[in-house]
DNA sequence: ATGCCTTACGTTATACGTAATTATT
DNA sequence: AATAATTACGTATAACGTAAGGCAT
């Protein structure tokens, strides 16, 4: 068995082209050097360098357990990396959507608790968030199902609403109750990047539409400066008010999203702490 | 940075579920596996079982670093199977070929060479093997170009013909001095995988024939059992007289490879000792 | 002589085993 | 009491540093 002490050590010979210079870098002495790579050597049965006037020369066999030691030491790191987040997320309230809207609209509950350093938050499949929310790899999540679990709380927190962001200068900006999916249907628009649930639906109810996905950053401003409809919700619809846009609200029953709140039943207290007033 | 051992033992305990049975598995003490868990823990910074009851249960987050570990310890094993490949290469007559013939031609000299314990062969793309003749990864290589180079030696070795296997009863077996590409192109064949330069030459200049490729063990068996057309050189050819089969050359002038021989100009004498007689 | 790697040797760190201790059923 | 993990302690392995020894420039 291989010891990763004694990859690293090769490698920085390797990059060093000297044991000197290695023994340096890694803060150990010269012999000791030596004896790593012989005993790097000697497990491996292998010659890994030849040994030429004062030089080691990385050989062919050299070369090709280098690629290995560097996969394994790249992995290695990935592997502290991976223990390093996880400790993070220990004093971390680990939360889990379907979709941003929740987040919006809870955002000052959630990041003010005093209890947590931290907020994680991770957008994914539904099904994927309730097997983490049960083995514990989520605190909670919001989801937009109202699944019944013998191990989970669920209960129903908030509804959000899709309308269309037009420029005033839009022919369909006039429009007085609403307006549906089809009505827009082909037309280009510009939106947010991972959306969750909002995605599929976009995508099924807008087949022939070009969506025209932004980082969060820039959306606003890229959004403000075009012409090109865009999308807001309930949740979102305050901090827009100012612009120079309409909004009008879908009049589809699949621009409706309901969310429930779902967290093991033995850390329900922690829903008592946050306070969410849900309906 | 963590110790390979530290996850060899962690994987242990996982698979043993006990710190006492994959003591008895790792033929260490117990106390030994409680300190390595217990170092593992703590150069992670993570709790990685939950202690209930006289056992150890792997916790959500033990599972996660139970990826990486695993991972770890299989690329680990890698590294140590390809070590003792190179060990195993250092005895053994390590050559490149571009197509299959050569090796026909010559095994025989090939394999009874009592210097080497073994003959490692490998079909690769030429400038794969170029490069590897010149880096000492092969020892030689027969290539089908006539390349020139400072380090290397090449030579003229031998030619290599295809013909066309057919079954007596075909419409074109009595074609009288050949046939070409074109005649046959649309057909099926059967042949064999991993042909190298021959596999280009066969889809380029039979682009409308479907070519159904066979492991090389089972191909005889199954063409002589098929009136499929396949394809034989004079290398194989004398294998196959017995066969109640039709040889045609094909006419064309891609239908014939002039292999020649690389090697280093320092390992000239290996040639030489070989005596392979080119022309 | 100088620079760099290797060998020799004594020291220290640490992984180990044995034995005692704690905790759970 | 029995089983299994943990803690305590002394031992042995092996990785380490210092010093001396090659070897080529």
């Amino acid at each position: 068995m291989i010891e990763t002490y004694l990859l690293e050590y090769f490698i920085a010979v390797i990059e060093n082209k000297s044991l000197l210079k290695a023994s340096e870098v890694l803060h150990i002495s010269q012999p000791s050097l030596t004896r790593a790579i012989q005993k790097l050597e000697e497990e491996l049965s292998l010659t890994l360098f030849t040994r030429e006037r004062n030089r080691l020369i990385l050989n062919s066999q050299g070369k090709i357990i280098e690629e290995y030691a560097r996969d394994l030491l790249s992995l290695e790191r990935r592997l502290e990396e991976k223990a390093k987040e996880l400790k993070e997320s220990e004093n971390s309230l680990r939360i889990g959507l379907s979709a941003p809207g929740p987040l919006f609209r809870y955002s000052s509950i959630l990041l003010s608790n005093a209890k947590y350093q931290k907020v994680i938050t991770t957008i994914e499949e539904e099904k994927a968030l309730i097997a983490k929310v049960k083995n514990g790899l989520l605190d909670l999540a919001f989801i937009t199902e109202d699944y019944q679990d013998d191990e989970l709380l669920t209960q129903h927190i908030m509804d959000e609403h899709l309308y269309i962001s037009l420029p005033k200068t839009h022919f369909l900006s006039n429009a007085k109750k609403g307006l549906y999916f089809h009505d827009v249907d082909g037309q280009s628009f510009l939106l947010a990047k991972e959306l969750g649930v909002w995605d599929k639906i976009l995508e099924e109810e807008l087949p022939n539409s070009r969506l025209f996905r932004q980082d969060l950053d820039n959306l606003d401003e890229i959004v403000s400066a075009s012409s090109i409809p865009s999308f807001v919700t309930d949740v979102t619809i305050e901090d827009h008010r100012s612009s120079d846009r309409v909004f009008l609200p879908f009049l589809d029953d699949k621009a409706t999203i309901s969310f429930y709140i779902i967290i093991k039943k033995k850390n329900s207290s922690l829903l008592k702490n946050l306070k969410l007033n849900g309906n």
